[in-house]
DNA sequence: CGCAGATTTGAATGCAATCAACACTGGTGG
DNA sequence: CCACCAGTGTTGATTGCATTCAAATCTGCG
């Protein structure tokens, strides 16, 4: 049996700054109202406002901008746990999309309501602004990614970034994970062609670095990938070490 | 006379949130400590921890990560009176270095001394997340920009947004803006090699887009430009309309 | 079964990288 | 004062990675 909603929200922000149990216990407070949205349909359209953030409760969710000629960049992937949007908190209009990969339950959480714990929890206010600057450090390692990195490194590099985000929020196991994507959407997430990312998982199978079947991927060899994909985790911390 | 440290940090923060006039002055009380760096130089190192965050007074900042194999990538640029690493705040190391590429005044101001203004004024706060989110906006903008264009709406794009954000702080005239990145550093930012950013700079010259003398850059063509970059400075709003 | 979407393969093309000179600039020191 | 030098910009030639186009499987599903 899948975890509840809050417990999933509680997971993610737990993994980005210390929750005492007081804050744990008001995070359960929040109102959410369910929603479902099929696989390939937006959640947010690009420019709209919404009164609510987004939590992932299962599925994949995604966002992108979309460019002229029908060119799509894929700018990030969220799982079940996570809040896509937090930043409507702050800004009225996304600059972007939200959409889901696959068949997801999401939740939206009430701006006031998001708000009021933040003002009454330091903590939790604490895990929001750092969730935000994970974000912003994801961004970052993508841009290094795709800027500067061959395309057999920058797959390799995105299957390392999934594995460590999934195992943390206990998605994945100890050394294989689902990820619902197809290559045309693995090309869209580093600036590829589908044709090319193709070959490049074949390389990557046949150099033995992964194994897949299907969706689930397994890391046959993870040291060698994160070598090949220069993959150094740190970025995705959260939490201040001591 | 150029302003004065504390402006030049107003000016930015009200293009961020609307900043009543007790707020201004408080910001005014914030306690500096002015450094200078040479071109090329390290400001914060990769990994390093620092009590404050570096307010830029004068000169060209940025932020890059070092990949293997001497490949760089620049990751964003920041203009006087921008804070590079408000982030320094949440998260003790960071995961990038940030360096000067021109001689570069800066000012550290004590994290304590932010928070302590954050905690007082509610504006203050909701600008500093709002500076935060205008980087993460800019960050997915780039990477659709790397992503998914040609290497000549690349540049294009670049010159864009830094006119944009430029002419928003009072940093360029009318038409043109100075710029003093050399090809390689522009290449740097756009995941290009210097000798391509050559012809493509050729090819704006020639097609009448821009006209440069120096570091000097004139926008000769401001729609044709956004055109080819498909430029929209939405993202770049850090202030909600009404 | 038949169809649509996804994966795979092959061939050709092309954009941008790389390699290699050369020209231009400003700064330095003899 | 000028020769020298390093860094930058420019140009040409070549290479190669990745795209594009096209078509052939494969897969799941109504």
């Amino acid at each position: 049996m899948p975890p509840s909603p809050h417990e999933r929200l509680i997971v993610y922000l737990a993994t980005l700054a210390p929750l005492g149990e007081r804050e744990r216990e008001a995070v359960r407070t929040l109102p959410l109202r369910l929603r479902e949205t099929p696989a390939r349909n937006d959640i947010v359209h690009e420019g709209e406002r919404s009164d609510g953030a987004c939590l992932v409760l299962s599925g994949l969710v995604f966002r992108y901008k979309t460019l002229a000629q029908e060119r799509r960049q894929i700018l990030s992937l969220h799982f079940a746990g996570e809040v896509p949007d937090l930043e409507s908190l702050y800004r009225d209009r996304l600059d972007h999309s939200i959409a889901a990969l696959t068949r997801a339950e999401t939740a939206s959480i009430p701006h006031a309501a998001l708000r009021a714990l933040m003002h009454a929890h330091r903590g939790f206010a604490d895990a929001v602004v750092r969730a935000l600057l994970v974000d912003a450090a994801i961004y970052r390692a993508w841009l290094a990614n795709i800027g500067r990195r061959s395309a057999y490194a920058r797959v390799a590099h995105l299957f390392c970034e999934v594995f460590a985000r999934m195992r943390k929020l206990g998605l994945a196991d100890a050394d294989s994970f689902r990820l619902p994507m197809t290559q045309t959407e693995i090309a869209d997430a580093n600036g590829l062609s589908s044709v090319h990312v193709n070959r490049v998982l074949q390389k990557l199978r046949r150099e033995g670095l992964i194994a897949s079947k299907g969706d689930v991927h397994e890391i046959a060899d993870r040291a060698a990938l994160a070598q090949v994909a220069g993959f150094d985790p740190r970025y995705l911390d959260g939490a201040s070490e001591a």
